[in-house]
RNA sequence: GGCUUCAUAGCUCAGUCGGUAGAGCAGAGGACUGAAAAUCCGUGUGUCGCUGGUUCAAUUCCCGCUGGAGCCA
């Protein structure tokens, strides 16, 4: 049986994922694009040891900050994991869908070329594309996906599922979610935040993982006094709440999705409820 | 106390030589195949501080009021 937990950040993903994996006799799998990375714990909430309770916990922490880990990366990785662990029952969690895609889907990445194509701009990038396939729909402003979609020597789209798996999400309104990413923000700095931020840092300042992370990026700005850390903390506020934003559209639209809603004064209902799906189901 | 200046979207501010207004941010929506916590695309009606006056017409000009900022006493 393969678990994927998905859900915006701050909702509980973790707690529930601990406590599948006791009940079900699960191994976790990390599918989150930051906790790969070691060190960075506080800003990706990373689980702690004490909190994995002795389950076995897999990809997370596998890198370092001066690597430049990718979607490719994780499903030869999280493949050959569910291929070892085929006997065992699995829980995924984690907040990045496109690696939940990548691994559950027949996503197919080709081989590509490493040629730069830094020096072309915006417009060059998009005629070269358009060049390559007429109809491409890549924004023209989009630079990042048009470079890659250039290097790429073929693309095809998914659309079958190769792993059986029941996708979970964990919900709530939006209000009471920004209430949650506000306070959680302002915690994270109470538990060091700050100085494992400025660390990391001073060890590895142009990691890209590090420079694109959300807790991480904007206290660099501080760092550089490009902003206050009052602006910083706002900022990261911002950009989780944006996060949040985007990982429900694409849930929403990418995956088939069972939603529960997290109820926060008993969160022991919402584990129940879950139970009782995934046991009607399986 | 006198003078000057400001008051416009949730926030910061443009603007209307008098014909009821628009940017950035926030917010809401969307796209997504090697950076995905990334990258990118749409989306803007609000007693224009309050009260009178002038005017066919006032957010705009004038009197007064309220609140903020500054200068002089």
């Amino acid at each position: 049986m393969i678990l994927a937990i998905v859900g915006p950040t701050g909702v509980g993903k973790t707690k529930l994922s601990v406590e599948l994996a006791k009940h079900y006799n699960a191994v976790v799998v990390n599918c989150d694009a930051m906790q790969v990375y070691k060190n960075m714990d506080i800003g990706t909430a990373k689980i702690t040891e004490v909190e994995k309770e002795d389950i076995p916990h897999y990809l997370f922490d596998i890198c370092n900050l001066a690597d430049n880990y990718s979607v490719f990366n994780y499903q030869q990785e999280a493949r050959k994991l569910l291929e070892e662990n085929k006997d065992k029952n699995i829980v995924l969690v984690g907040g990045t869908g496109l690696y939940l895609k990548a691994l559950l889907y027949d996503y197919e990445f080709s081989s590509i070329d490493d040629k730069d194509y830094e020096k072309y701009s915006n417009e060059e990038l998009y005629k070269l594309a358009i060049t390559k396939n007429p109809n491409v729909d890549i924004h023209q402003n989009n630079r990042q996906r048009l470079i890659s979609y250039l290097k790429r020597k073929a693309s095809s789209k998914a659309t079958k599922k190769l792993y059986d798996a029941k996708i979970i999400g964990l919900t709530t309104s939006r209000d009471k979610l920004y209430d949650i990413i506000n306070k959680r923000v302002d915690k994270m700095i109470e538990n060091g935040l700050l100085e494992e931020a400025r660390h990391l840092y001073q060890e590895n300042p142009h990691s890209r993982a590090l420079n694109t992370a959300i807790g991480y990026k904007e206290l660099f700005k501080y760092f550089n006094n490009e902003i206050t850390l009052e602006e910083a903390v706002y900022q990261i506020k911002i950009n989780s709440r944006h996060y949040a934003k985007r990982q429900y559209t694409w849930f929403n639209h990418q995956l088939d999705v069972k939603w529960f809603e997290v109820n926060f004064d008993d969160f022991n209902k919402t584990i129940d409820s879950v139970k009782l799906y995934i046991d009607k189901e399986m």
